[in-house]
DNA sequence: GTACAGATAAACT
DNA sequence: GTTTATCTGTACA
């Protein structure tokens, strides 16, 4: 399995991260593989957005997102948690898609060491509680600040093509206080490996939102 | 099952 | 000094 092409990032990025469900998150690292199956994702588009962190415009912090499609934009969140996005669209269009959700596929017993570093007392993780959040993921992958800018056709860090998922939800996004009009959150209805699924029924259902 | 407090650091004002 | 695209343990139903 090869990465997919930057042709693939230089779209609308609603349609990349619609698209991007079903896909294959994989990072390949000295400790082995670890990968997971794309089940929820999010859309920050432009400047407009005001929800995108571009709407501060362009800073040392938001400048990956200003750079060429298919480079990961990761940022630190709450001085704990790693998110990973992959940006979209060409050079001075400031879009990415955060990465919310993964089913694990592969390195099981990895993501569950890197977790568990982070978890104090506590039991054993069950299976759907290793990626299914945005800081999550990136800790069951290890990825961190220093992923951030990579190039996710090259890297050890990629996203592979994978089966189409069934029906897909599309929501308000999720944890943020202003664009929340906007419903550019995306996941696979039947997955039970989405984050904060006790949001979801609550949630309104749309179809798939005008492209931007 | 839901609700809430607290952890913790980089970027930005 | 303020903000933050989160997660976890604890408390309670």
């Amino acid at each position: 399995m090869s990465a997919l092409p930057r042709s693939y990032y230089d779209r609308d990025t609603l349609a990349v991260a619609r698209d991007l469900l079903g896909c294959t998150l994989v990072h390949d690292t000295p400790r082995g593989r670890a990968a997971g199956r794309i089940v929820e994702v999010e859309a920050y588009h432009g400047e407009e957005d005001p929800a995108c962190h571009a709407a501060a415009g362009r800073t040392l912090r938001t400048a990956p997102l200003y750079g060429h499609p298919g480079f990961s934009y990761v940022y630190l969140i709450y001085g704990m948690y790693h998110c990973f996005n992959v940006v979209t669209r060409g050079e001075g269009h400031p879009s990415a898609v955060l990465v919310r959700a993964l089913e694990p596929v592969e390195g099981l017993d990895l993501m569950r060491e890197r977790r568990a570093l982070r978890r104090r007392g506590a039991g054993p993780l069950a299976e759907r509680d290793l990626a299914n959040g945005p800081g999550k993921l990136c800790a069951a992958l290890g990825i961190t600040l220093e992923h951030n800018r990579a190039d996710l056709i090259h890297s050890p860090l990629r996203v592979e093509a994978g089966a189409p998922p069934g029906a897909v939800v599309w929501t308000p996004r999720v944890g943020i206080t202003v664009g929340t009009d906007r419903f550019w959150r995306c996941f696979v209805k039947d997955s039970t490996h989405v984050s904060r699924s006790h949001l979801n029924r609550v949630l309104a259902e749309v179809p798939r939102p005008a492209t931007v």
